[in-house]
DNA sequence: CTCATCGTTGTTCACGTTCACAAGGGTGAG
DNA sequence: CTCACCCTTGTGAACGTGAACAACGATGAG
């Protein structure tokens, strides 16, 4: 344990700004001004001070820097399921812009149905002192055990919650359920059934609310949906189960993978699609153009969600920004529509 | 802008250690051998400080720790193409084991193709200061650009990269390819296309390879793969193409996306899947046993792979485990294979 | 020529934690 | 009774950075 030579390199640590400023000649906090280009330093000295950090290699300690200005420049990302495609699309979206603004990004995934997992979730989160939320697919039940923590962050959802105290941005996934549900009415379906997403989520609350609100503005019955689980597993089962009775041409579905699943049921029992029965789906997943039929849903721009949900929280707090939060979905219309024929 | 009153609260900043030390009457040094649970600390002392620690709220500041201790227990993840399904679920994965290991994950996405963008990925990685690093579902190009940088850092890759430098842990890529190759030679197939995945890519080789090898090895003839790029919309492309000359009766398809485009175009020319064409994909993705026809296809386990690589990373560099880092995939026959019946 | 001012650079401290070491009190052996 | 030892706790320093303030030289006005 005596003393080693060490010929060249003086510690096995890596260089930090003291070693910068040595080799450049000058202190450590002309070393800081250069990095967080503050004005005033002449430019020779400037680039005395780039160039020792370049021959250097020097990477400025992140959490040194945390820890004295006390910010992390960190963002959480609180998420279900995000295996999906829409989450994971936004995901990498939010990450982009993110880093593009010098921010990392941690995320934390919601791994039961209870609300200590969405506490230890949210707790993980906290220890990394993130500076602004931004909440995924979320339950319900997320945004009230988010509540009753309290947080002080600005939190961003990607889902409206209805509630006051957070900002959202969404896709109007109302007005997306009701794009969906009038092109089915225009196309002459009467009898139409919409398979939801599950009890508790804010998307399946609001999609199962768009299609109601659409069918009761045109006069159309309507019967209880069906709640499933976002799988083709369970749009298979569902189908089995609606295909017993079959008093409905249509059925819109919650998203493209239920829409899936629904599809493979209404082929087992030997009847077309979309000649038997329409079928509509939600989300555009990239996979959605070559289900067979190609399938009709509803787009959504998760990219340009990402980017905005972003620009939302760390352009601070300026309200008023706060109600363009809303983007436009397209209504996609390919093979599985059309008009209800072998009836 | 004058002080203002502030009752209660003694500064908005958060309650560090010296704050619950004050409380519970004892030293800082004393709470962070709780925190750390450390020996030697008598049970009522322990007792009080947890006390003073919950009613304060404390939370360990991060980085500080990471500052004095020169780690900073994050793990890297160095990803192309996430919102696929594969990377997806193995990121998952990673992080719900790193997160129970004590561990946080940072991801940095691959924008482009150019190597000018690995190099920023990395980047942010490190800027993170990352303990380790996972690289998932990488291309060539990735593991230059990575032995380029010459990092000081266990690296694991997800996919096997022949080079000796860095440890692996795989899915065997090359005996999945033969599993579903073999199955095609089986059923009676004697012509067979291999729609492969882009140049470049370390799981597109791989299965090219093992689709060769069971060729060769049970002699039969074969043609130049053709190169896609992972997408249903490549694989329809691909189909329409491909049924111009219409000289095979099944193709191996390197992912289920592609397979799904492939069926597509072989259902627009008015053929039968598995009659006419049958179809084997790679992956085994949630959809694929809805697709039409359900799909043959080799499943791999992502999860199993995200826990055994955060295992790999943390375990340290005990070797001897490096080799048993390859886990068996296994064929899932379904509806889209069968002998070539229509010919 | 003198003094104020500005541009540039350096000095010192604080952030919250862990580490190395020291100090205090109790216990047991001789 | 005394001393050594262990268990428990405290003290001071250090990590790398940014903020506040000080200091220095040059420049320009009077």
């Amino acid at each position: 344990m005596a003393d080693e030579p060490e010929p060249v390199a003086k510690k096995s640590r890596a260089p930090s700004m003291h070693d910068v400023a040595r080799l450049a000649g000058v202190s450590h906090q002309t070393v800081s001004r250069v990095i967080n280009d503050a004005p005033n330093i002449r430019d020779e000295t400037k680039q005395r001070v780039l160039d020792s950090m370049e021959q250097l290699q020097y990477r400025p300690n992140r959490a040194a820097r945390a820890l004295v200005t006390s910010r992390s420049r960190t963002i959480g990302i609180l998420s279900a399921s995000r295996t999906n495609y829409g989450p994971a699309a936004s995901i990498q979206a939010i990450e982009d812009a993110a880093n593009a603004a010098g921010y990392a990004v941690t995320t934390a995934n919601i791994q039961g149905f209870e609300s200590t997992s969405i506490v230890r979730a949210i707790d993980r989160l906290l220890d990394q002192a993130i500076e602004g939320l931004v909440v995924i697919a979320p339950q319900r039940r997320t945004f009230d055990t988010l509540a009753g923590m309290a947080l002080r962050l600005p939190i961003v959802t990607l889902q409206s919650t209805g509630t006051d105290g957070d900002r959202s941005l969404s896709v109007d996934q109302i007005m997306g359920a009701r794009l969906a549900t009038r092109h089915l009415i225009e196309l002459g379906h009467r009898s139409i059934y919409h398979l939801a997403g599950p009890q508790d989520w804010i998307e399946a609350e609001a999609r199962m609310t768009g299609f109601l609100d659409e069918m009761n503005a045109q006069d159309m019955p309507t019967t209880a949906p069906f709640l499933g689980d976002w799988t083709a597993e369970f749009g298979y089962f569902a189908g089995r189960e609606l295909l017993r009775v079959r008093d409905f041409t249509a059925i819109f579905a919650a998203n493209d993978q239920m829409a899936l699943g629904l599809m493979h049921a209404i082929r087992d029992a030997r009847l077309d699609v979309p000649g038997d029965i329409s079928i509509v789906g939600f989300d555009d997943i990239p996979d959605a153009a070559h289900f067979w039929p190609p399938l009709t849903t509803v787009r959504q721009d998760f990219a340009e969600l990402g980017r905005r949900c972003v620009a939302l929280l760390l352009g601070g707090l300026d309200a008023g920004e706060q109600y363009d939060g809303i983007i436009a979905p397209t209504l996609v219309v390919r093979g599985s529509t059309g008009p209800p024929l072998n009836r």
